[in-house]
This record gives C-alpha cells, sequence and structure tokens, in this order.
DNA sequence: TATTTAACTTTGAAAAACAAAGCACTTTCA
DNA sequence: TGAAAGTGCTTTGTTTTTCAAAGTTAAATA
C-alpha cells in the first residue's frame, strides 16, 4: 500500500491558506479586507499567510484604487488552481475509502 | 457569509494524524509499525501524534502479544469517527463551492 | 551472551503561527 | 485645518507545533 499522505501539500496542511484558496476558486477577486472579515484574521497573520501563497505563485495581487482609495485585491493563479486541485484529489483519494 | 474553516478541527491540521485518523476508518485495528510504515514517520515522531489523539480520545490503544511479542494497536473511537467525519463534512462544505 | 525489535519517552532544535505594534499614506469628520 | 480612522502592510517577539535523534525497557532471537 502507498503512502496516504505523501501526495498532500505542505502548503495546504494551513486551515488558512486553504481557507484563502477555496475563496479564490470561486471568486475572481476577493479584497484584503473580505479575507480578513471572512476569517477572522489579525492583518499581520492573514498577510503572511497570504505572502506565502504568493511565494508559491499560487495567488496574484492587484493593487489598485476604489475611487481613490486604495484597494489590494488577490485572485488565484493557473498554477494555484492547479495544486490546489491536487491537493483536494490527493485529500479524496485518502478518505474516499469510507 | 460564514468563516469557512471555522468548522475544521484543529487536531486534523496535521496531515499525519489525518492521515492516521483516514486508515482508522477503514481498518479496525492497526500496528504501531504499520502505521509508521506506512505514514513514513521515525518512532518518535508517531508516537507523539498518536498521543494527541489519544489525549482527544480520537483512538484508542490496545497492548497485547502476538504470541509472546509486545505488539501494539490503535483503532478509533466512536468520538474520533465522529470528530472525523465533522471535519471532512466542514471541508466538503468548504470546497463544495467548486 | 550479544544483538535486535517493539514501542515508547525525553531532549532539543527548527519551523510555523500569531498577536501586537509600528508605519506610510489617504480620506473623512469635526 | 487638524484629529481620527482606514488600508495594507512590515517588524518584532512570543508561543505553539513539529520533528529527529538518542535514550530506554523489555522481550526475542542468534
Amino acid at each position: 500500500m502507498k503512502n496516504p499522505i505523501a501526495d498532500l501539500n505542505k502548503i495546504f496542511d494551513s486551515r488558512i491558506r486553504l481557507g484563502v484558496m477555496s475563496m479564490l476558486v470561486v471568486n475572481d477577486e476577493i479584497g484584503f479586507n473580505d479575507l480578513k472579515q471572512m476569517l477572522e484574521l489579525t492583518d499581520g497573520n492573514l498577510a503572511s499567510h497570504l505572502n506565502t501563497l504568493e511565494q508559491a505563485e499560487f495567488i496574484k495581487v492587484h493593487k489598485g484604487f476604489i475611487g481613490r482609495k486604495t484597494s489590494t485585491t488577490y485572485s488565484i493563479t493557473a498554477l494555484g488552481k492547479q495544486a490546489f486541485k491536487a491537493h483536494l484529489d490527493a485529500l479524496e483519494k485518502m478518505i474516499r475509502k469510507l
């Protein structure tokens, strides 16, 4: 038999990064503050997890404006979509013995 | 909208504990060494994760013998089954927007 | 008797998570 | 106009978690 956890992506071990990705899969763009409120995080904590996802090139940042107010939004990349899907597949394979 | 990660169980954030549980859901009993080999872990690492699961009363230990050789096996408890299912449900709810 | 195996525990180091504070900039409010 | 508040971070430092390695006890085997 094969190691059932070997195909899980380390980056998605974190519930927060998992949450961010799951939100970005269904929303084209989400703002920093929306993420912060949805996931109930402090600025610093969210920012560092977003940074991890960005380093991995799983998400992309868009710095723009709403009117004249700065607004930072995030979206998922093709690579991110793929990696997330692979992770979910691995998860499913692991537990679909149920 | 509701925080999508709030219902995930902290104990199952760990891929190792997730792996142990997923194996114990389908196998009535698994030995220490089998788990160790399947998940490719060192003794100490596995033992400490098993300990966490035991503290939570999600698994039960059985110390027995095979012939005269000691043999420790683990099985899932009713509480563990329930908690694991709840976690999977939360995961599914989170990602089944896909 | 010496070595090996099983199943740990202990120790200590490295990594990760996190909150809080600070910061630069802008906008809104009194 | 000046003060307060919001946005999106970065920095700092603490706490938590993870993990490997080594030590341990007891039994089995060579």
